[in-house]
DNA sequence: ATGTAC
């Protein structure tokens, strides 16, 4: 039985306008796609539309039950009258993908062993286990969670920084998050070790960094062109987020933050879901907070890419180009302006977002194509670039941020044997997808049967007019990160 | 997600 009652809906195509008795939802599918979704999910919207003053909620595809708030939701107030929640941002504050392109051809990475063989250089250079030392002893860390990608010593920025040119190693519109850094003298010296010692690491979950094979979509070849992509181009995609940092950042603030709500009197069905008026001192104190998570996060993508790259010109030389195609986030809540909506305050949790041409949002690179969007599969499956569509303003922009869970870890581990998961990989074939981890066991819970068929989510996404395909990207080796 | 939890 589900504790929402009876709710409506209106469907329009791919767009379903649901009625809940706390407000209204509207959610991106397919019809199939939507049918098949978990009650569970409309019984978490109706938690979080009994915050007060909402003015948006909307569901993408591949929305799934997560802590307080599914993952795959956006949720936006007015900026003057709004509220923040630690809950609806997720905990790993900053998550997001990175990819970068390199000048190598699928056929340079035909041979098993070469796949093989890179996937040990990269093993050299990344740190793996969350406990061992981080290869960035000479980085402050005070630098990075003030200035972003503008703390990191020269030597890590191997490209010219050159901020109007996208061909920069450091070009991502998220380089640099300013804030009150009063808020990190109350950081515990355990946080601040911790978080030091993981800068440019993968972290466990559904982290990971994948070399992939681009195949472009004949509709966006031009797209594809002006981003520099072509058909068989070799591009190295990484998962990764805030590590320690942004999982200190949540925890303390969920718990001060929870407080304040009993004070005020405030709450809903669920006592999971925090939130505070965004002018309390305790939601500020969140947003400063948060923003240093999303400096941590960049510059840890950065660094987990610096050392792919060195990996890659160790097998294939100096000359092998690395250049960074974006960077962008999937947990956060920032303001920003809508057209006739003016400003406004939007949490997005497992959702992307996907600005079109001309949007002024857009970094001056992309202002006429409109920036990646980048989406991954899950192992052994397609990852997508993607553009955004005008339509897509109706969900604030908000695209998918993968293919979705459709069983818990622990239901993965019982229901999928090894045999299955390295059938996925196609292991023991000439195309193996190459991983990192030495027992497929021990990464069980990330096999391709435990999500959504990615595909199904990107022609909802593509149905819905949100966005469009601009590349596929195919992998060819993917590495995992170790618990 | 997180050197994990009443």
């Amino acid at each position: 039985m589900n504790n929402v009652g009876n709710f409506s809906n209106m469907t329009e195509g791919y767009r379903h306008q649901v009625k809940l008795p706390a407000g209204e939802l509207t959610v991106y599918a397919a019809q199939q796609l939507f049918s098949s979704l978990d009650y569970k999910v409309f019984e978490m919207a109706n938690n979080n539309l009994q915050i007060p003053d909402i003015s948006y909620m909307g569901y993408t595809p591949d929305v799934h039950v997560g802590v307080g708030t599914c993952i795959g939701t956006t949720v936006v107030w007015e900026a003057q009258s709004g509220y923040v929640s630690p809950s609806i941002v997720g905990s790993d504050i900053g998550c997001g993908m990175r990819v970068h392109l390199t000048n190598l051809h699928k056929d340079d990475l035909k041979d098993l062993k070469l796949r093989r063989k890179l996937v040990k250089a990269i093993e050299k250079v990344l740190p793996m286990e969350a406990s061992q030392r981080g290869h960035f002893s000479d980085i402050r860390l005070e630098h990075i969670v003030k200035k972003g990608l503008h703390g990191l010593p020269k030597k890590y920025i191997p490209d010219s920084y050159t901020p109007k040119k996208s061909t920069s190693l450091t070009h991502v519109e998220s380089s640099k998050f300013t804030y009150d850094e009063n808020v990190l003298n109350l950081v515990p010296d355990m946080t601040w070790h911790r978080s030091h010692r993981q800068l440019g690491t993968l972290g466990g979950g559904n982290h990971f960094a994948e070399i992939q094979a681009i195949e472009i979509a004949e509709e966006n070849r031009e797209v594809a062109e002006a981003w520099g992509l072509y058909d068989g181009q070799i591009a190295v995609m990484i998962h990764s987020g805030s590590r320690a940092w942004g999982g200190y950042v949540s925890q303390t603030s969920s718990t001060a933050i929870a407080k304040v709500m009993q004070r005020l009197g405030l709450g809903t069905s669920d006592p999971r879901l925090v939130f505070a008026p965004l002018e309390h001192a305790e939601g500020r104190h969140y947003v400063n907070m948060m923003y240093s998570a999303l400096n941590y996060a960049v510059v840890n993508r950065h660094l987990i890419a610096y050392a792919i790259r060195e990996a890659f010109r160790d097998v294939f030389g100096s000359k092998c180009e690395f250049r960074t195609l974006y960077d962008l986030m999937h947990n956060y809540a920032w303001e920003e302006s809508h057209a006739e909506r003016g400003s406004v305050f939007v949490h997005r949790k497992g959702a992307t977002r996907a600005l079109p041409a001309g949007h002024q949002d857009n970094p001056k690179p992309y202002m006429a194509t409109g920036h990646p969007a980048l989406i991954p599969g899950s192992m052994g499956t397609a990852s997508f670039i993607m553009v955004g569509q005008p339509e897509g303003s109706d969900n604030y922009y908000s695209i998918c941020h993968g293919a979705g869970r459709v069983r818990s870890r622990t239901a993965t581990k019982r229901l999928v044997t090894v045999e299955d998961f390295a059938t996925a990989l196609g292991v023991g074939t000439a195309d193996e997808i190459v991983v990192n981890q030495r027992s497929l066991e021990s990464i069980i819970d990330e096999s391709p049967q435990a999500y959504k068929n990615v595909d199904e989510i990107i022609d909802s996404v593509t149905g819905a007019g949100l966005a469009q395909v601009v590349a596929k990207c195919k992998p060819l080796a993917a590495v995992k990160g170790a618990k």
